[in-house]
DNA sequence: AATTTATGATAGTATAAGTATCAATTTTAT
DNA sequence: ATAAAATTGATACTTATACTATCATAAATT
């Protein structure tokens, strides 16, 4: 059985939606490619626009500006986790099997390279990996306000609610379900970078895999979950 | 007694040092309210050469650019929180005890509002929401592998390694002393942020203090570190 | 008093960010 | 199939940012 899995973006991310075209798709593609390879602060629409063989006043028909492209792609991938998160857990049994499975998602242990279909799939590591790098920047402003007004975080209170749903479904009793769920998410991204740019501030082997971050997040988890307040 | 404690600041991270002039000290401390005023992206070395009554050529004669500007500030504020550890656990007996003091530290509870003497004093409550909303663009960045071979992160490592150092004290068995002490200094600085800007990231009533921020912290740190790994 | 050093004032370049216009092309509706 | 509508390309602006350069003046050192 073949199907996608469509992720509806807020509105006010676009001034004309990118789904809807094969530039638009593009854009969304190439932007996640250039950001990725020089980061956000480096990109510029005329990058992107020579990268795509397009011109610049072409990617302003999509977004405003380059902090929208960056939320919209940051949006997309809270809501594409989201979905993981329901359907991973969707029937098991236990909550502390769910959060386990949401930890390993939070590190995107073993996950398939794409989302999509054919030529406009998301490179989903490059993806992970600008998320680790940038995703903070999206809020980390000072119109974080009215972005929020516009329901532009929407997607990650929505992801980080159902993991504190989780949370208390393990533990009822445990007082903190919202913050211990941003915390996990958060932990899970900057855990990551510095383990590949600043290893010094974490205990992880660079050489090895995920797995000590996964056990580290895994230990702060069950072991806050397990005593009482 | 009158004294004051001077930070020594890596000399990669200006020009000219700011230290030793008064203009140069203006800049610091301008610097300071104009990032925390309008935020790190809407600042420009213009807008604070008009709001000091000097030129933009002279702040560049200090600082090569924004940024550096930004980790200065941003370090100056690590190296001041760890002399405050060191000062603070000083003579405290339990490792509990000088864990819970660096907590208070790192949420900046009670703390007097300056740093240094009368003109040239730091604003450490601006210069706090500053690193709130602000530090991790320090390295959040393509080139923070340079900045790291620059030693411009040591002061966040020394830090980061003297709380590792108390956890290790308090439970030599645990296995990630750096890995949490970076993740108490993050979620220290986020959850304010998200506590301010996007409440429901979290479990903390906004019309309150930051005493639930501390009590998420506190059980956080001590529960890890009392459940075997 | 001489000399080095710091600052002010002004000017200039390169790039980024965003807007406007119009023709050419593609898509959609009839 | 044709007309109408919408999209894109191409070009050209405007404004702002991020610097660099120069030189006269002021301040601090020697």
């Amino acid at each position: 059985m073949e199907y996608t899995v469509n992720v509806r973006m807020n509105e006010h991310l676009f001034l004309r939606d990118p789904e809807r075209s094969d530039l638009g798709r593009k854009i969304v593609r190439e932007g996640i490619t250039l950001f990725g390879e020089i980061g956000l602060e480096e990109a510029t629409f005329r990058k992107l626009a020579d990268r795509m063989g397009t011109k610049e006043a072409s990617i302003y028909r999509y977004f405003e500006n380059k902090h929208r492209l960056l939320v919209y792609l940051v949006t997309w991938y809270w809501q594409w986790l989201e979905y993981q998160v329901v359907f991973q857990t969707n029937n098991l049994q236990s909550p502390h099997e769910k959060l386990d499975r949401i930890l390993r998602l939070l590190i995107m242990d073993g996950m398939n390279a794409t989302a999509g279909n054919g030529a406009d799939s998301i490179d989903l590591k490059t993806l992970h990996g600008l998320v680790i790098r940038e995703a903070s920047k999206a809020y980390l402003t000072r119109h974080v306000t009215e972005d929020n007004r516009q329901q532009l975080f929407k997607p990650y209170k929505d992801l980080c609610a159902r993991i504190a749903n989780v949370i208390r479904e393990h533990q009822p009793t445990y007082p903190f379900a919202r913050s211990l769920a941003s915390t996990l998410i958060e932990t899970a991204h900057y855990q990551a970078f510095f383990r590949q740019n600043l290893p010094s501030l974490t205990d992880f082997d660079t050489t090895k895999d995920e797995t000590q971050l996964l056990e580290f997040l895994r230990h702060l988890l069950f072991s806050t979950l397990e005593k009482p307040t």
